[in-house]
RNA sequence: GGGCGCGUAGCUCAGUGGUAGAGCACACCCUUCACACGGGUGGGGUCGUAGGUUCAAUCCCUACCGCGCCCACCA
């Protein structure tokens, strides 16, 4: 045994436990035979570091994993890294740009080389940072996203997915990012409300006979309007229907269209309809016969105004930015006099979620997967119960996303990433297969091929983690046995990027199409979402904000134990976690707490328990101990069933505490080094110095259920607090370290004797404690309690004598008639007991704290009193409830009774 | 426009059909031989507002007010 420091310092044993577990590979024991237990960690950015939200979902999902592992199972945490497709190649492209060097000078492969040596130099940082939380994940079979294996896996699925229909080229209009020069899915677009201004132009008649007015947000792209849509039922523009318009500036002929689309209510009622740059515009553009392929485009990759097909654009106006185009035309429009009026408005803008730039609707040849078809038995997974989704209120929002699913475009023009494997012939034609080799059987002998230039969305890889991670598409071992996991955990702002697509594809390749049953194909069995962690105001935490909390250095200052306890304890289901670092301090002192307890028992000669099952027991307090742990255990077993992980803590921290510590360690603290007067219960003889002392009975049994009891602390803390219940534990001689230790079976029953016994003395020593703090009485006078006419409770005190005199300064208890004079009084379980202050006692002070139970004793009486006497409640309320108002009624009328005549004797 | 969530002690949050709990903060006492990152005691809440259901509502229902989030093409 070694002795314990006096106080606890975290960093001191953080980094040493974690390395012997890793080097000892406790992570993942051998265990082949036992119940497969299975989690994937949802894979950071490689070169990203560890953020708040990190170490919530990285907490929950280790404390999870602690627990299997403690169960007994093959417990199988996945870990690694993803490649974050456009995430990377923004931090090295800019890197490179600082030192002067650009993209597109020195060519895909020089700059792949760039991104390879940044994933090596800073690739190991987050995995580092992973550890210091103490995340047990298993090391030995960390994988990355571009990995040889994982990256056939990822060819195997494109092939697929084309070979069955399900993934299909397409020419239409996407979300163009200007800045990063790629095509966006519709989940990176966010919508912001953008102060703009509402611009109605007139629009001159062929024919000259009139114009038509029409609004829009955005005038530069009448450089690219094809029509002018009114509503077939609006009367005003009926007879207009089928006429052309002539543009100002470019001079373009249009014509006017119904659609149902244009809104009368809404400005003039009539709309430009631009289908080469606007959704809506696009729909109504088909609808009116124009084919993608000519509707007109009018800006280039970087959204710079091109000349569109026709040539119609004024060569003044080519080359300008958005911003430029649209002060140009607004002017020469309000020269022409074709500018009506100009209002301010608030205009929901897309903006590019990594970019921040406006997102330009743009048509161009994409790669697409058929979401919606992946989507149904995503859909069917859930409301079968194949996959649960805790909080349940998420279900829904599952639903309504996949019922409205889109095509996923899945090219992007970048060059970080899984190339798509495709190729494509002079002609047009394009051969998809898994090798070049493939490819060009397809096309035959001679035709010459050139490979996709683009890369898959980051996010069709990541969505086949749950099973390419396992060594699919081989049929390994590990894939047999871990797939389907038993539990995903993230946060809910990846729900559709990520946890639904991993649904869908899951579902479709490890339930080949369909053939499986969905409980076998399904990537996971519950789906748990957490919240976002945001600043102790409720603010989301963003870097330029300048209000993020840096994980690590909470870790630095308070240990990662505490930090993994905050954050699991502000876990409750559905709610944002809003950090305070003063909770952070408050498990800091759990920590130290339960150090000091160590201390204190190892000082008392109490080590490691030598069972692993509860001792046996004579002692009530012993008893009632053992009692309070099988409770404990079986409220956290609850809380980890129910995924609570606020319930896990606040039972793990009120027992350690509250139960433990201050009661439990204060009780035996007489058994342990009974006073020199021999007032220990049991005890008798001299303090036990070495082996030779004869150690009595209470006292070893005392120190074996003590012992048991500690151990069942740090079994059942050590999912929470990893780093400091090992090293308490293996404070004492084991066998075992902790992080492979058994979780606790509760064998042991309650004993409800020792739990009246016990929580009599508690209320005794509470209500004496508390008489002597209102009455002001120093600790320096002891008092001797009188009770009341109550033998049995004499019997029972006066065993706990010297607890009594250590806890509330109390001589041994004697029985009494009635109070003395000049006594203070107390009420516990309807027996008063009076303590004798002669001339110490301060009447009125007594008087007052006597007057305010009684009353709050009448109170409840009176209103249970009330209830009973209302017959509606006595016949028609359940029997159990009017019982129990009956002796709660009981209880309180006799606890009035005698704080009243307590008072009475006062005079 | 649709969907979801929240509104309980000064703060952050649990919670239950039978007149409310935790942590922190606050006040007072205590350097008692594990721990001042400690021990003890105490004050503090019309459970957002208005109706309804019920013997009984903070908890169920309806409406409203306030806050937050997500989805959606009002040009």
């Amino acid at each position: 045994m070694t002795d314990l420091p006096k106080t606890f310092e975290p960093r001191a044993i953080e980094d040493r436990w974690y390395a012997h577990w890793e080097s000892t590979g406790q992570f993942r024991p051998e265990r082949g035979d036992a119940t497969p237990w299975t989690i994937v960690m949802p894979p950071p950015n490689v070169t990203g570091s560890l953020h708040i939200g990190h170490a919530l979902d990285i907490t929950l999902q280790d404390v999870l994993t602690r627990r299997e592992r403690m169960l007994g199972k093959d417990a199988l945490w996945v870990v690694g890294t993803d490649h974050a497709g456009i995430a990377t190649q923004m931090v090295v492209e800019r890197n490179l740009e600082s030192q002067g060097v650009k993209r597109a000078e020195i060519g895909r492969e020089a700059f792949l080389e760039h991104v390879w040596e940044w994933k090596a130099q800073s690739g190991g940082a987050i995995t580092r940072q992973l550890r210091r939380l103490g995340a047990s994940c298993d090391w030995t079979h960390e994988r990355f996203t571009m990995d040889e294996g994982f990256s056939r896996a990822v060819t195997h699925v494109f092939v697929e997915l084309y070979k069955r229909g399900l993934a299909y080229r397409d020419k239409r209009l996407v979300n163009w990012d200007p800045r990063f020069q790629t095509a966006i899915s519709d989940l990176e677009v966010e919508t912001r409300d953008v102060q703009g201004k509402f611009w109605t132009l007139s629009y001159p008649l062929e024919d000259g006979s009139g114009a038509i007015q029409v609004a829009t947000t955005r005038p530069e792209t009448m450089l690219a309007d094809m029509a002018v849509a009114v509503h077939p039922e609006d009367e005003r523009y009926t007879k207009l229907i089928g006429d052309n318009i002539r543009q100002p500036i470019t001079g373009r002929l249009i014509p006017i269209v119904a659609d149902e689309h244009a809104d009368p209510e809404l400005g003039s009622g009539a709309v430009k309809i631009t289908p080469g740059h606007d959704f809506n515009d696009y729909e109504v553009g088909k609808r009116a016969g124009f084919k993608p392929a000519d509707m007109l485009n009018m800006f280039d990759a970087q959204a710079f105004v091109v000349q569109t097909q026709d040539g119609l654009i004024p060569a003044e106006l080519l080359g300008l930015s958005r911003e430029e185009a649209r002060k140009a035309i607004v002017a020469q429009l309000e020269d022409e006099g074709a500018l009506v009026r100009v209002e301010d408005r608030v205009i929901p803008t897309p903006y590019g979620d990594r970019s921040g730039v406006v997102i330009e609707p743009w048509l161009t040849d994409q790669w697409y997967v058929d979401a919606a078809k992946l989507a149904l038995p995503a859909l069917q997974a859930v409301k079968k119960g194949d996959i649960r989704i805790v909080p349940e209120t998420w279900t829904k929002t599952w639903f309504n996303w996949l019922e409205n699913i889109q095509p996923w475009c899945v090219s992007r023009q970048l060059w970080w990433g899984h190339r798509i494997p495709a190729w494509f012939a002079d002609d047009g034609n394009v051969f998809v297969a898994e090798t070049v080799a493939e490819a060009q059987k397809q096309a035959g002998e001679g035709v010459t091929l050139r490979q996709d230039e683009d890369v898959l969305d980051t996010w069709f890889s990541s969505a086949l983690w749950p099973f390419a991670t396992l060594g699919w598409p081989e049929e390994s071992e590990e894939l047999r046995r871990h797939y389907p996991n038993d539990v995903l955990i993230s946060g809910f702002d990846i729900l559709f990027f990520w946890d639904a697509r991993m649904a869908m594809q899951g579902i479709e390749f490890m339930g080949r199409s369909g053939e499986l049953p969905l409980e076998k194909s399904v990537p996971w069995k519950t789906l748990y979402l957490h919240g976002l962690v945001r600043d102790a105001q409720g603010q989301k935490m963003s870097k330029s904000k300048g209000n993020t909390v840096d994980p690590l250095g909470l870790i630095d200052k308070y240990g990662a134990d505490a930090l993994r306890f905050t954050l699991a304890a502000m876990e409750s289901q559905g709610r944002d976690i809003k950090l305070d670092e003063k909770r952070v301090e408050g498990y800091r002192n759990f920590a130290t707490k339960l150090w000091n307890a160590a201390r204190f028992l190892q000082m008392n000669g109490v080590g490691a328990s030598d069972s692993v099952g509860a001792p046996e027991a004579q002692l009530p307090v012993n008893r009632w101990i053992i009692g309070e742990v099988v409770e404990t255990l079986a409220k956290l077993n609850r809380a980890f069933d129910e995924l609570r992980y606020d319930d896990m803590a606040n039972a793990i921290y009120h027992f350690t505490w509250a139960t433990f510590c201050d009661w439990y360690v204060e009780l035996i603290k007489g058994e342990l080094s009974p006073s020199p007067s021999g007032e220990g219960q049991l005890v008798h003889g001299e303090r036990g110095g070495g082996a030779e002392a004869a150690q009595v009975q209470g006292a070893d049994e005392t120190r074996r259920v003590a012992a048991w009891a500690f151990d069942q602390i740090l079994v059942m803390l050590h999912p929470l607090m990893p780093f400091i219940t090992e090293e308490l534990w293996n404070a004492n001689e084991r066998p075992y370290d902790l992080i492979v230790a058994k979780w606790p079976e509760p064998e042991a029953q309650a004993d409800p004797r020792a739990k009246d016994e016990i929580e009599a003395l508690v209320s005794v020593i509470d209500e004496a404690r508390a008489m002597r703090a209102e009455l002001n009485i120093p600790w320096s006078a002891t008092l001797t309690p009188h009770v009341i006419g109550n033998a049995a409770l004499v019997e029972r005190l006066s065993g706990e004598t010297a607890t009594l005199s250590r806890m509330a300064k109390l001589a041994a208890p004697t029985l009494a008639d009635a109070a003395p004079p000049n006594s203070a009084q107390v009420v516990v379980n309807g027996t008063a007991i009076a303590f004798p202050l002669g001339d110490a006692i301060d009447l009125d002070a007594e008087r007052s704290r006597l007057d305010k139970a009684a009353a709050a004793a009448e109170k409840e009486r009176d209103g249970l009193a009330a209830r009973l006497a209302n017959p509606n409640f006595t016949e028609r309320a359940k029997p159990e409830a009017v019982e129990k108002a009956r002796a709660d009624h009981d209880a309180k009328a006799a606890e009035a009774e005698r704080l009243r005549a307590a008072l009475e004797r006062l005079g």
